[in-house]
DNA sequence: CTACGGGTTCGAGCGCGCTCTAAGTCAAGA
DNA sequence: TCTTGACTTAGAGCGCGCTCGAACCCGTAG
């Protein structure tokens, strides 16, 4: 598979996918005959990890820790888990954070329903006087 | 209040106070004899609100879309109200996709935390072979 | 009187994560 | 044979959201 064709696969640019192999997130990839990279299908899994890590904002520097780790192989499980779990703590305070956020728009839109609401009734309902004045 | 104790109680930098007055996030502060920026406590709602749409992941153009409406005053409610609602789906959306990149978090640690039950099992019962081989 | 700890404006600089350009190579189809 | 289009590398450029530095102005405490 050529980048081009992993580009499209991926949602990456192929410009995107060089640099991600240029700063070391993706590794190293073959070069065919012509020196065009030439990828396995294998790829397709860990950019689709990276692709979950960026989602959850986590920075490159730390992707790259993460890369550095998996590439180095076995002995390092310990310390790729531990860096999951603290990003993993992260990214549930995000949503908690997400879902208060979201409450308050809540609000704030209610808020404008009404105003909208109140306008409709000056302008279709302009005669009618409070109800149960006496 | 001064913009150093303003920056004290909303966590931004008395910079980035200017920065979104000079842009027009804020509105423009009056100011005492010394052409020092003095700020009424109602400044805070608004600040507090912006930070529920930066956490939100509202470009700055956007805000400043709505700090326009805002200052333009009544007749602009369903616009505003319009632009949170198609915010507050966008936040919505985000939230799903944090929830099921925690999933896959979830299976990834996993996968590590048996990875190392195996590595413990190796080191500590080496002479136990299966259990119930016979 | 002077030093200091605020504040002011203006504009340059920065960190991030790409994105794009230039100049060249290569393989396949008309 | 020539053109087309996808690829290569190296490095410059960009949009975002601040952040910081320079040079200057105040008011108050010692």
């Amino acid at each position: 598979m050529k980048i081009g064709a992993l580009a499209k696969r991926t949602g990456l640019t192929a410009h995107a996918i060089r640099y991600y192999e240029r700063i070391g997130l993706l590794p190293y990839a073959d070069r065919n005959q012509s020196r065009h990279r030439d990828y396995d299908a294998s790829i397709l899994t860990w950019i689709e990890f990276l692709g979950r890590l960026k989602t959850t904002g986590m920075p490159i520097r730390d992707m790259l820790r993460y890369a550095a780790l998996r590439e180095e192989g076995a002995g390092t499980e310990a310390e790729r888990r531990a860096l999951l779990e603290r990003h993993r703590e992260r990214v549930r305070a995000q949503v908690d954070e997400l879902n208060a956020c979201l409450l308050v728009l809540d609000t704030k839109i209610d808020g404008y329903v009404e105003t909208e609401q109140r306008k409709t009734d000056d302008d279709y309902t302009p005669v009618q006087v409070r109800r149960k004045p006496a």
